[in-house]
DNA sequence: TTGTAAATCGCACCAATATGTGGTTGCATG
DNA sequence: CATGCAACCACATATTGGTGCGATTTACAA
């Protein structure tokens, strides 16, 4: 018995929704909520294999329910309700951890089946809202790209790189031939630049901006 | 006139590409090419507004080639060519800034098409791929977040989330309502965990691990 | 259910090293 | 003349590694 949990602040799709769940073998509804605010709890309470999502709802969207889920590992799968296909949204929900999404005008039995897909690995959504998405992504990747790293020197890019590698004062000298109170220098000029007071903010910062992940 | 370069390692497919986009009004080959290995002074060298990219080339992958690329902030459009719609190498691309693929056995007519998509700011892929290639994203994503974070405990936890955004140990006390004594006693337990030595090395460790780009 | 050991959390002390800040100087290059 | 690179100085603060202790919570065996 496949068990689906619902977040859906509309009361009249929440309850269309279980009736056809429950009617479905195989499937079995053991939540109905109207809004996603206590998702972590309920999630360990009602322990579903697949998390039907309603995208906005009041007090907490499902996106930032999703969140909160996945940045607690829980992997159980998550398809996101929508009433457009918004790829804005979809984008930002398959980033945040998606497994695929529906749409809320969907027949009945393709929302059985896109149930079935997630349940079985699959991403279900249209393939030209992934088309979209995938490009959405790539482009989102090349702005990250694009954006000067802080008009640092040649010189400052060095020590900074080997910041972001844990490297120390001490072994930064060692590495460039150079002096530990050069790397001081360099340092100062990069904080400047980088606006920060620390290594940890200048490592922090340098790494939110590449693609290091 | 919008110039294309071109990689490709059969001599016979290079011919053809270059004859057929020579042919088509409104582009010009700029160059077509072997092997990718000079392909940052190439990209100098012929300006190219779209690259068209073989996956699988002797001595430099195009992927690895479209890798030094994007590591160099060069946002050229880049289109890979491909025999299989092998999606794990087509996820590779994607995911290293192409903008899309071409299939080796296209018709003329869909590799114009595809090019035209991809200089108007398209990403050419046939949507089912792309679906899977968003799934398998999603996929890595969430394998990611299943990895345990070093077995911290909670307060430990609480610590490193304020070290990774930055804060001193002096503010951390501040934060957490403890001791600076303490708060070392939590670092020195974390550290230890992370097999890391400094501050740094332990919120670069922690950011690889996470998504936080 | 109870007792015990281990883990966690909090705190303290010491010494050495690393980092950060502000200032200054000099040489080479464009 | 401005910039980049290298270096020096002094001082204050932050961090690291080590050690020790007590109270509370958690896990597990009897």
């Amino acid at each position: 018995m496949k068990r689906i949990l619902i977040y859906e602040d509309n009361a009249q799709l929440r309850e269309v929704l279980s009736i056809l769940i429950s009617a479905t073998p195989g499937f079995e509804v053991v939540g109905a909520k109207a809004d996603c605010r206590n998702i972590l709890a309920e999630t360990r309470t009602f322990d579903p294999e697949l998390i039907l999502m309603d995208i906005d709802m009041p007090g907490l969207s499902g996106i930032d329910g999703l969140k909160m889920l996945r940045a607690n590992g829980i992997t159980v799968k998550v398809v996101m309700l929508t009433v457009f296909e918004d790829n804005r949204n979809i984008f930002e929900a398959i980033r945040s951890g998606a497994n695929g999404y529906i749409l809320k005008k969907s027949s009945p039995v393709k929302i059985i089946a896109a149930i079935e897909d997630a349940l079985d690995g699959g991403a279900p959504m249209t393939s030209s809202i992934a088309t979209q998405v995938l490009q959405m992504f790539a482009e989102r990747h090349r702005e990250k790209r694009e954006t000067p790293e802080f008009n640092l020197s040649a010189r400052e890019q060095d020590v900074l790189n080997l910041l972001v590698k844990g490297f120390s004062y001490k072994l930064i000298a060692e590495e460039l031939f150079i002096s530990m109170d050069t790397v001081r220098s360099h340092i100062k000029k990069i904080y400047e630049k980088l606006q920060v007071n620390s290594k940890s903010e200048a490592v922090i910062k340098t790494l939110k901006y590449r693609d290091q992940i």
